[in-house]
DNA sequence: CTAGTATAAAAGCGTT
DNA sequence: AACGCTTTTATACTAG
């Protein structure tokens, strides 16, 4: 389902857990979210607590923030296809309650990716060797990586898994794993050999 | 097992 | 002017 992406001889691998966008509808006028909350039995209408509507989308499952101004925020998409099909959905929708929608455009603003490194990393080690980085274990296990070309930020775990986000556009995902590769193994900041190596190692052939 | 901790990003309203 | 709120999601580690 998931699309694991191959990089060169570099086995870089990951996956797109989640994708954030924002939707621009093309109105006249402000949208009442009062009539929209109303028509729509399932969404969630706070204005002391957000000023926007959420809606949940099953399928394809996608969690819309909807405001009067006519702009959205769409979370929680693997792909682009499937975020742009639970868009016209919803437009769809409002436009069935009376909504006058001229015509919109969608604007991914964030990519949530993981994966793992083929090895365990010492991140004490980690941490002094990366400028950029943060790593206190007592408030959270993994290492904080502020990547700055491309731009994004990561979480590394002991194990090797870590999990990128901040990219705007998809092909940065595979740029920005493979210098973290590069960094990790530039400065040797894994574990060597069988030190530490868990049981769980995939071998080579 | 659940909740909180940490990361990015947008939206718009309320509070320092 | 700058946050905090709200939503999503992977990851992992601790405390009830």
């Amino acid at each position: 389902m998931d699309d694991k992406v191959k990089l060169k001889k570099e086995d870089i691998e990951y996956k797109v857990d989640n994708i954030v966008a924002t939707v621009t509808l093309e109105i006249d006028k402000k949208i009442d979210l009062v009539h929209v909350a109303r028509k729509f039995i399932d969404s969630e209408y706070n204005p002391e607590r957000f000023p926007g509507i959420v809606l949940r989308v099953p399928e394809p499952k996608a969690t819309f923030l909807i405001f009067s101004t006519g702009k959205m925020v769409v979370t929680g998409s693997k792909t682009e296809n499937k975020l742009k099909k639970a868009v016209t959905k919803v437009v769809k929708d409002l436009k069935s309650i009376d909504i006058k929608i001229e015509d919109y455009t969608i604007k991914i603003e964030n990519f949530v990716a993981s994966g793992g490194l083929n090895k365990r990393i010492d991140l004490n080690l980690a941490t002094i060797m990366m400028e950029y980085s943060l790593y206190e274990p007592e408030i959270f296990p993994g290492l904080i990586y502020y990547m700055r070309d491309p731009k994004a930020s990561f979480l590394i775990f002991s194990n090797g898994n870590f999990v990128c986000t901040g990219v705007k556009h998809e092909h940065q995902i595979a740029e920005a794993i493979f210098k973290l590769k590069d960094v990790i193994q530039e400065n040797e900041i894994y574990y060597k050999s069988e030190e530490k190596s868990s049981s769980e190692e995939i071998v080579f052939i």
